[in-house]
This record gives structure tokens, C-alpha cells and sequence, in this order.
DNA sequence: CAATCTTTGTGCACGCGTTCACAAAGACAT
DNA sequence: ATGTCTTTGTGAACGCGTGCACAAAGATTG
């Protein structure tokens, strides 16, 4: 069973598969909760209902980690918050450096929830003089110059991304060159990486046009009540091809209340906009 | 195609699987790039290596919009735009309530790639007094009163939270009541709420944890090679539950394990395991 | 028009992740 | 001790996602 070593290029970590690994982290909260409410012990049901999951999972998840739980019983808190922490390198410090201090970069600077999880941020960075000095969080900014140096002095593994897009790139390969082996990117840009270097991006944008489309999707499905059960089949595809007229706002089956109000008064012309948001071609390495 | 699309999966929406839907925001970026450069066609293989995925991948993850490419040529830039575009919505726009107007709230509020993308900051909302009437990101800042209203006069179905972690679920049960089906949570919350809304989340936290473990593996990859993970003592693990000792913070060692990027390619000495399992110092801050 | 070259669209196999369902382990009562 | 009751740990089935490999489609050239 814990086999899984061979020689397998397997990303499977210690045996510990990755989605399970994204999810202690939610476990570890909930059950942090629990324990400052001095609750003794919790039952894989309650605990998964708390973290939101289904508890078979949450169960199998802790069988990765060892057989923690007493039947009959349910699993201690307290132990049970120790072997997470533990699993997750909680148990020691991580220095981090956020690179890029402005709007994000001061809000995560601020981010409580940092520091209490064992993150300490080690640095401040940006490339502009005039923020050189300035304090944020507490902490003094530093002007990228000296990153290497606080990367190596402070050892920092961990790196933040919160430059514009354009930057991100560049500020990665520093941050690697220096010696990072872990980026948390915020910059909506796809950072290229040596192996053996884990990047990981928050994407609001991503995030909200993911429920764009489920929001135009409940729309469209009221429309059509009854067809909801058979294929549309291809209905939509036979749309006109060739080039789109840009401005036209398509509404769609509207219906319900819930139609999009694009409509209010002018456009302000979406679209045919500078891509100014910050894309930047990712170029065309190898 | 014309494969017979038998019976309707169900959970699958529309056809399109969810991972699709979740890249299709990743190709559009890529596509609005080489759009701004005037490239007019694109093949599967620079495509997919622009936005950082298998070709495969993404020629099936269009397939499931249709067959908008031309064999032996690629597809077409700003056709492909369109169509994603319109599969994800994005042809109209989208009225966005933010509510939690602190560090984060005014960062996301002052988001270009918000507006860039078609959604629209409808309205910025905060519990605090003092926050109400000030201005941030162009946009007044309004009292929770206003909420109902705000989201009814503009039709908005998608709500931001970035509120702390304690008003989150109230701030959602409100949202949900006032007729907002997507929400996108910042706040480090299980949010619960009634079928038919989606909701996300960006969770700092949990995104650090998972970064910290995985470097937590690499770093103890490189001290040993072949060790079974049995742990020692097991009656004593499994059989006392006693709580967790606390003790001292323990530096990363090592010093000199930075950039194993060398060894990259092979089979790299896996395992890992904390080498110290017996005696980890815990340090967990509240 | 035929030959050749390029690139799409997808059938297929494989592995991961999820969930069900249940035997076994232990707590607790008698 | 014995029996009952609760809850864990996990075998097994299933579905989704991924990536390979290739036939077919169309462009392009002669
Ligand atoms: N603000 C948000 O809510 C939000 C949300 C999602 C994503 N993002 C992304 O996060 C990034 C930052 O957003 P922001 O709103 O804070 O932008 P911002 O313009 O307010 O801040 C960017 C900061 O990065 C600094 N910088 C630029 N180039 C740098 C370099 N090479 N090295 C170091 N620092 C450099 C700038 O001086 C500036 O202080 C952007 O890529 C943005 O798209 C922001
Ligand atoms: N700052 C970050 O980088 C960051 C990162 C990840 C997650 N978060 C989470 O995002 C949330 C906000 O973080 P922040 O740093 O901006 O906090 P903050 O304290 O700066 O801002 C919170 C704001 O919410 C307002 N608020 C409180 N209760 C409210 C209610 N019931 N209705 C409306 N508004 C209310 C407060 O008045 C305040 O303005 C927190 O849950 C935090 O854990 C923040």
C-alpha cells in the first residue's frame, strides 16, 4: 500500500495524493476552530461537515496520514492539528518575500492570516524608488536590488508575485536564480519555471469568468424549461461564422429577473479596449 | 464528431466538463495577446504552449465548442476570442457588488483586469460607517444598508466577499437572499449555501500551506535516500493520543539544499519525511 | 488533378479522485 | 465477559481528466 516508490517519476509526493494535500490545509482550519473551543474530540462526520467535504473522503485523506482516529470514538483535536501541522511544514517558520507592493502586494502584507500560520514575511519588495523606504505592515520596503541579498540572508524558499503581469516573468527567473523554489503568483501571466521549482496562481479574473459562465448558463436554462433534458444538439454552432461584431451585446434568454444589465445606459464599449489589463504575450520560449 | 452524444451526463453542463471551462479563461488570455499583435492564426501547438498546457489538451478542450479550426492551418485568432468569449459569457457584461471595503476589497476594487474582462464594479459595500461615502476606485462606497437595493436596481448576480472570516456567511446569507446565485469568497470561510449558487473561493492561506509542503518534501529529498516510512514506535503513536508537545522553533537546516534544479530531470531520491518524526517542535500560533 | 505536407479532431487507455458500503475495532453498558 | 452501539479505515466500483497516437481533412505544391 505506501508503495508508490519504485521508480516512478510519480508526482505522487510520499504517497500523499495531491488533492488530499490541498485539502488538509481546510481540515487544519476547522479543526483549529474546534480546538480553541477546547471541543476534545470530533467524529469524521461532524469534522467533514465543518470543512465542507464528504466525510468518506475526509476519512480517507487521514488515512494517508496514519490511523489517527479511535473507533467508536472519532479523532482527537488536538493530536490531530499537531500531525497536520506537522505533514504540512507548518511546524517550522517560512520566511516568505512579496515582490511588488502595491495595491495586492500591501493587502497581503496586511494579511493577518499570514503570520498566524507560521509565514513570516521576511521582505518587502519593489522595483520603484519612491516606494523604497515606505512602510507597509510594518515592514520597510526594499527596492529590488537587494533582493538576492534578503533571499539568501533570510533563506526564504517562498516567493509572492504581485507585480503587473509585464514584470512577472522577470521578477520569477531573479526569484529562481536566487535560490526560490516556490512562487505564489498573482500576476495574470503563465510563469515558466525550471523543474524542481512549484508555482501556484491566484487568478481573480479566472475566477470570476468561471462563474460567468455558470451564471449565463442557469440563465439560458430557465429559457428553455422543457428542453433542458434532450441535446441542443448543435443549435448554437450554426451561428454565423466569420469575424464577430465586437460591440453587440448579446442577451440571451433573459426570462428570469436575472438578465445581465448591460443594457443601462451606454456600453462603455467592452471590447476593442487596450488589452491594458496587463496580458502580456507569453512570448514563445522553446 | 457526430459521435453519438448519447445521454446528457448529468453534471456535465452543457457538455462542457469543468476543467474545460476552467482553462477556457487561460486561452482567451493567450488569444487576446497574439489578437493585440495581429497574429491571425494560431496552431493547437503554439497555442497550448502559450497558455502553458498539453496540445492535446486544449484541441479537445475545443472540441467540445465546436470545430472551429481548419486542419493544416491552425485556428483563427479573433474568431477563437469571440467564441470563447461567448461561451463564457463574456459578451455581456457583468454587474459586480464587492462587499468589504478593507485592504483587500480596495485592491480588488481598483483591479484593472476587472473591468478589462466585461465585469462591471456595480457597487462597493461596507458594514462601516466610516466607510460609507468615501470614495475608492472612482466608485462611492455604500452602507450594508443599501445592499438589497443595489444589487435589485442593477440586477447584479455576482457578489464579491471580502469581509472578515466572522461576517462572511451572514454577509453571504444576505447576498443569497437579495438574489445573487455567484459569489466569489475571499474570506477563509466554508460558506454554505442553497442549491443552484456557485460559489468560489481564493484562499491565501491554504495556497502557502500547499506551497509549504511541497517544500517541506523537497527539502527532505535531499537527506536520505531509501528509508521505510514505518513509523517507529507504532504502539506508541496509535496508542497514546497524548496532546502535542510545544517547544522551540526550529530553523530550516540545510543552508546549502537551495536549486536541486540540477538533478531535475531523474529519479531523484524521493521519500522524504520530516527526518526528525520522533521530537518535531510544534509551533502552532493561534 | 495528384502528391505531399500540416494540423486538427478524437478513439482509446490509463491513472487519479470520489464515493459507497461494510467489516473490524474499540467504547460503553450490563 | 459478553453484547451492543458507534465510528473508523479501506476495498472496490465508477467517472472524470489527461495524453498518446493516428486517421482524416484541408492546404499547398508541382
Ligand atoms: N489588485 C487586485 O485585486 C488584483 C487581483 C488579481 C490580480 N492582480 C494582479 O496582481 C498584480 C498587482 O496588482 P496591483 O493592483 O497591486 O498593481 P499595482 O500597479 O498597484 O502594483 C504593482 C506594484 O509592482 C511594482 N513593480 C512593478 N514592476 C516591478 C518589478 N519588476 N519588480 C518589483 N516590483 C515591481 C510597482 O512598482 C507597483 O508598486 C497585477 O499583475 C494584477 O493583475 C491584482
Ligand atoms: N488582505 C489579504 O491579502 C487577504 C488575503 C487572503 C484573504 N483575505 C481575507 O479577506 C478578508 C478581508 O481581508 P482584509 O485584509 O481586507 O480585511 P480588512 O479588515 O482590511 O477589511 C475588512 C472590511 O470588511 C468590512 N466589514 C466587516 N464586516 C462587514 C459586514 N458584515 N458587511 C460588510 N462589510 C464588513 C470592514 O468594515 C472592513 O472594511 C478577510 O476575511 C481575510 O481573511 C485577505
Amino acid at each position: 500500500m505506501a508503495t508508490g516508490r519504485t521508480h516512478r517519476p510519480a508526482n505522487r509526493s510520499r504517497g500523499i495524493p495531491e488533492a488530499t494535500v490541498a485539502r488538509l490545509p481546510l481540515y487544519l482550519r476547522a479543526l483549529t476552530a474546534l480546538s480553541e473551543r477546547s471541543v476534545p474530540t470530533v467524529s469524521s462526520e461532524e469534522l467533514a461537515t465543518a470543512a465542507g467535504v464528504n466525510s468518506a473522503k475526509l476519512r480517507k485523506d487521514f488515512s494517508y496520514l496514519g490511523s489517527y482516529g479511535t473507533r467508536g470514538v472519532g479523532y482527537d483535536v488536538e493530536y490531530l492539528v499537531y500531525q497536520i501541522s506537522r505533514e504540512l511544514g507548518l511546524t517550522q517558520d517560512w520566511p516568505v518575500v512579496i515582490v511588488g507592493i502595491g495595491n495586492l502586494g500591501a493587502a497581503l502584507a496586511n494579511y493577518g492570516g499570514f503570520a498566524s500560520r507560521g509565514f513570516r514575511v521576511a521582505s518587502l519588495i519593489d522595483a520603484d524608488p519612491e516606494m523604497a523606504g515606505k512602510v507597509v505592515a510594518g515592514i520597510e520596503v526594499q527596492h529590488s536590488d537587494g533582493l538576492e541579498q534578503v533571499i539568501e540572508d533570510n533563506d526564504v524558499s517562498i516567493g509572492v508575485i504581485a507585480t503587473p503581469a509585464a514584470s512577472a516573468q522577470p521578477v520569477c527567473d531573479r526569484l529562481v536564480a536566487a535560490g526560490i523554489t516556490s512562487i505564489l503568483n498573482f500576476a495574470p501571466t503563465v510563469l515558466s519555471v525550471p523543474d524542481g521549482v512549484d508555482v501556484r496562481k491566484v487568478d481573480l479574473s479566472i475566477e470570476l469568468q468561471i462563474l460567468a459562465f455558470h451564471e449565463q448558463r442557469k440563465a439560458g436554462e430557465l429559457s428553455d424549461e422543457d428542453a433542458e433534458e434532450l441535446p441542443q444538439g448543435a443549435g448554437e454552432v450554426t451561428a454565423s461564422p466569420v469575424a464577430p461584431p465586437a460591440a453587440s451585446v448579446t442577451k440571451r434568454g433573459s426570462g428570469s429577473g436575472k438578465s445581465p444589465a448591460g443594457a443601462s445606459g451606454g456600453t462603455s464599449g467592452r471590447n476593442g479596449e487596450p488589452g491594458s489589463d496587463g496580458d502580456v504575450p507569453a512570448v514563445m520560449p522553446a
